[in-house]
RNA sequence: GUGGCUAUAGCUCAGGUGGUAGAGCAUCGCGUUGUGGUCGCGAGGGUCGCGGGUUCAAGUCCCGUUAGCCACCCCA
């Protein structure tokens, strides 16, 4: 028989990960919930001029074919690289039903035909939030959502997060007040920055034609950070010193714009979740359709990892305009497999059942299916032992599997007697009233040793 | 798509200069005939990724191929 191998990039988790994976899905739809985002679930597939008109990403689309299709002119479709271009068509198509500002949450798998690496996948799961308008949406919703994400990543059990933001309107705006003219292409070099470094950023701006003062002015404006609001003091010094254009009226109604809102968004996040969030004005995004706040979110101490939560703002989520919007994606499985290979966490146990009810004996297990349906009755994942072997054996069989309690059944009149058989401890009990303490329930992740 | 590294038991790996495959862990059994975990003893398990070549002889050398890992690109 042929050995059946991995396929890279295609993730699959043993029970014990996919309780991790489950509780970290579960979180984080409780917290979504919390702040009045709505489910919903779009379909698997796109058509693929949908799915390939948005980017030049149209190479990592998987297609998809029957195998018997004998050229007939079915559309032709194409797994979802992401969950936002599924949205904006849901939205477009499903307008006149919702109620806007629409505020929505979706945790999907969705697939890309990349080389894979640790922490990069070809299917994998995102779990989106999204606020959209029509015709506008107030700036207040940009730190709204990076506040629901600032709370989902803090219930779960991570290190600590950082999450980087920066404002578009505030870097266009000293960029034209430099002479800029190709903004989105000194965006694309300053995104490099940790790559290449400064020196690297540099030539490729001189590269672009663009002044060497005003590369310089590009690299001190992308030196800046903060937590707070001091930033803006720095921002306002250099741009003092370094305007180049005769008339920068606009651009500084622009900066200003961008400044204000770049203000209000890192103290509404540190506010809600303090030591979150810190204003960068390196942080670029290579995504062009962003047009305001932008956010990348850092697992502390797995910066290697990459982003495992990012997004912005955009003008118009469809191509008609209209649907301004602010959303972010976090990266499950990207952060699940950290977690994972990390030993960041683990599952206290690998299935549900709290109690394994043993066999005494092959006549008496209707006695032993009785007392598993009187617990299930209460609510508590029970099972029944598969064979009637030896005690021992029934033991062994509930400790691989982490169930933490076994009940022997009582013979001839005595009373039952359910084992922790972490402790060892062997009490009386009565299937009608034992309850497990409340942690042996259900499987719960914690921290791992 | 480009480049580098790797492929031997279920898992992690060892196997100078070619000479009939090994360890640890895991699994199963017994010690311990109805209460596990420790310990001791024992057993099962491998067409050495696949195909070809060189050779009396290939896990080992050569070519090809497939897959995996890592980096680049890009991104979650």
């Amino acid at each position: 028989m042929a050995r059946v191998r991995p396929l890279s990039g295609y993730p699959e988790w043993t029970p014990a990960q996919r309780v991790v994976e489950s509780a970290v899905i579960d979180a984080l739809k409780e917290v979504f919930t919390l702040h009045g985002f709505a489910e919903i679930e779009t379909r698997a597939v796109e058509t693929v001029e949908r799915l390939a008109g948005k980017s030049e990403a149209a190479k990592e689309i998987y297609t998809l074919t029957r195998l018997n299709a004998d050229g007939d002119a079915d559309a032709r479709l194409g797994l979802h690289f992401d969950l936002t271009v599924p949205f904006a068509r849901y939205v477009e198509e499903f307008q006149n039903e919702l109620a806007f500002p629409f505020k929505r949450f979706q945790i999907q798998k969705v697939w890309r035909g990349e080389r894979p690496q640790e922490g990069r996948y070809r299917e994998f799961y995102q779990a989106d939030i999204d606020v959209v308008g029509r015709q506008s949406l107030p700036a207040h919703l940009d730190v709204e959502v990076a506040v629901v994400m600032a709370r989902a990543l803090a219930a779960l059990p991570l290190p600590g997060v950082t999450m980087r933001v920066n404002n578009r309107r505030l870097v266009e705006g000293f960029y034209r007040g430099v002479g800029i003219d190709d903004i989105a292409g000194a965006l694309r070099s300053v995104d490099k920055l940790d790559k290449i470094g400064p020196d690297g950023v540099r030539a490729e701006l001189v590269e672009q034609q663009v002044p060497e003062t005003a590369a310089d002015a590009i690299l001190e404006l992308a030196r800046i950070s903060a937590p707070d609001a001091s930033f803006v003091n720095a921002v306002e010094d250099l741009w003092a010193t370094t305007t180049t254009v005769a008339d920068v009226a606009d651009a500084e109604a622009q900066l200003r714009e961008g400044l204000a809102q770049l203000v209000a968004l890192v103290q509404g996040v540190n506010a809600a979740v303090p030591g979150t969030a810190i204003a960068d004005l390196r942080i670029a995004r290579g995504l062009d359709y962003y047009t305001g706040s932008v956010y990348e979110t850092f697992l502390d101490g797995h910066e290697d990892l990459g982003s495992i939560c990012s997004g912005g703002r955009y003008d118009s989520l469809v191509a008609g305009g209209g649907f301004p919007g602010v959303g972010m994606s976090i990266g499950v499985s990207r952060l699940v497999s950290r977690m994972l290979g990390a030993g960041l966490v683990e599952a206290t146990r690998a299935v549900p059942t709290a109690v394994l009810v043993a066999v005494t004996d092959e006549e008496t297990r209707a006695a032993s299916t009785a007392i598993a349906d009187a617990l299930r009755g209460r609510g508590i994942a029970t099972e029944v032992a598969p064979t009637a072997a030896k005690f021992g054996k029934q033991i062994q069989h509930a400790d691989r599997r982490g169930i933490p309690f076994v009940w022997f059944p009582g013979s001839e009149g005595a009373s039952d007697e359910v084992k922790d058989i972490r402790s060892g401890d062997q009490v009386p009990a009565d299937a009608a009233t034992w309850e497990p303490p409340a942690e042996d329930l259900s499987p719960r992740i914690v921290p791992a040793d």
